[in-house]
DNA sequence: AACCTGACGGACA
DNA sequence: CTGTCCGCCAGGT
């Protein structure tokens, strides 16, 4: 059963809906977005994304530039789907599977 | 209302 | 470099 989102989680989805293809975002850029700062709680928010292909979650990685956790899992082959995507979207990345500082989008709104 | 959990981050050993 | 701990805030039970 379904439940409709919180104002909170309303606010992460419209933020990370904002990322522009081929970019990707972090935790804390989308924690300070929403007005809260613990990422973990914009974690939570995405992990639950009940609108998952609309809300592009695949683009929010860590602060760290690492990609952080995808469909609930911190590695796997969730993990590698989620890289390839990023790439094919245009995302670079680095031998050690870090995005380019480039491609991170950092200033919403 | 109380307690536990978590797709994190930063500090420290 | 890895592993551990604490703080953070909202959601779930």
């Amino acid at each position: 059963m379904q439940r409709e989102p919180t104002a909170f989680e309303s606010r992460v989805y419209d933020a990370v809906n904002m990322i522009p293809r081929g970019k990707v975002s972090t935790y804390s850029a989308i924690a300070k977005v929403v007005g809260c700062g613990s990422t973990r709680a914009v974690g939570q928010a995405l992990r639950r994304n009940p609108f998952a292909p609309e809300v592009p979650c695949h683009r929010v990685i860590s602060t760290s530039l690492r990609i952080g956790g995808f469909n609930g899992t911190l590695e796997g082959p969730d993990i590698e789907r989620k890289r390839r995507l990023l790439i094919k979207e245009g995302v670079e990345f680095d031998a050690s599977g870090i995005v380019a500082p480039q491609c991170v989008y950092l200033e919403f709104d």
